[in-house]
DNA sequence: TAGATTGTTAATCGATTAACAATC
DNA sequence: TAGATTGTTAATCGATTAACAATC
């Protein structure tokens, strides 16, 4: 039985926000109930791990039918916050920031990005779709009046800090940080890196260490 | 002392990317030593989480003076395949496809980005700043004739297991996954999602359970 | 030398997996 | 009912941390 008041762990919120995305293409295709085993499956995951990590939750399934797809959709969303929505800004109109902020997932969903920050006054004042892009000496207001919880930042690396210590003294809670260098911020802001340039050695190390066609043992 | 045989555990080679990145950034400031304590501190670890990751390494520091910044560098990308060329792919020529492959990093690195493609017929043929944009049915000649190792999805969730595929069907070893739903591959092709929907989802469960402001035990 | 820092072992911690009784 | 699937406990596995002797 899952308890509310507990922490979960890391690496199973990690996961939830992967159910959480399965199930809404399931129940896009009218599934109305999954097993642990059918979404172990689709995710590259043991049904005892997704059972384990359900049981953080408080939903339980039902023998031999398995889990509601919507109800379980339903506790995810408010588990994981994303049935109250959040204000985001973008901080950096170049090519990474404009992908992002014309990016059609958010806008479906509760994150509402409501602002571009740039610092070069040769593209303040251009629009990225609907939003206009604005000078960084306004981001302090527009963070307070929009209530807004998470920056992410998307400069280059050697801008990042500065940026990340402008975000927090403008107030929002969380960062989320596609420069590739490490960020440091107080304890009381969470971070999370996407570090894209990281995952890419990540993945030639991999094929290194396991080319195709070498079968592992 | 680093046996090079041995296979090094997932978490670790992740913590060396960013040392790598750390050490680049440190060379570039004309450090030439580099304690694990300093490492440690730039990344927010302990010390001996970084002795215990270099000790992976066929490398030693020196006692009351640390690792030598350029040896260990050297001994990093070698380690991770970063001193060896890699070609990449992206597929997916929209706003994120187009963001990466004009990417300064990449260029400045041993990753090189050789071609991008789009279903698209009305995108195909335009170009990329030196890149053009080729169609799907050139991937396997590509991929082929440049001995490509990595392809890039830089498209919706609902058509990155087509091009997942085909980037498999056409030979490359791994595959970087920026859509936002899980990707299904062979054992011997290496995937990595960076799923930075899902890590907006983290930030909002962390700035949900831990509001600034209200100090954690 | 004395002190700082590595390399490595052992202890702790936490996450994953296996197994199975409970239950629909 | 019989069989499938959950929920949960216990066992395993692996990663992180702590500690300290070796060493420059």
């Amino acid at each position: 039985m899952g308890d509310s008041t507990k922490r979960i762990p890391q690496p199973v919120v990690k996961r939830l926000t992967r159910y959480l995305t399965q199930l809404q293409a399931l129940l896009e295709r009218g599934d109305e109930w999954v097993s642990s085993d059918e979404l172990a499956d689709a995710m590259g995951l043991s049904s005892s791990t997704v059972r384990q990590d359900i049981s953080h939750l408080d939903f339980s399934g039902i023998s031999k039918r398995g889990y509601a797809t919507q109800g379980l959709a339903d506790v995810l969303m408010r588990v994981l916050g994303a049935d109250s929505p959040v204000n985001v800004v973008i901080v950096g109109a170049g090519n990474l920031g404009r992908a992002l902020a014309l990016h059609g997932n958010f806008s479906r969903s509760d994150i509402h990005i409501c602002a571009v920050f740039d610092a070069d006054p040769k593209v303040v004042g251009s629009r990225i779709g609907s939003i206009k892009v604005r000078p960084m000496r306004d981001l302090p207001k527009v963070v307070q009046a929009n209530n807004v919880g998470i920056g992410i930042i998307a400069v280059p690396g050697a801008s990042a800090q500065t940026v990340a210590d402008h975000l927090i003294a403008a107030g929002v809670a969380g960062l989320l940080n596609l420069a590739s260098t490490h960020i440091l911020a107080p304890r009381d802001v969470a971070v999370v890196d996407t570090r894209i340039l990281a995952s890419l050695r990540e993945l030639c190390y991999a094929i290194k260490v396991a080319p195709r066609g070498k079968s592992r043992t």
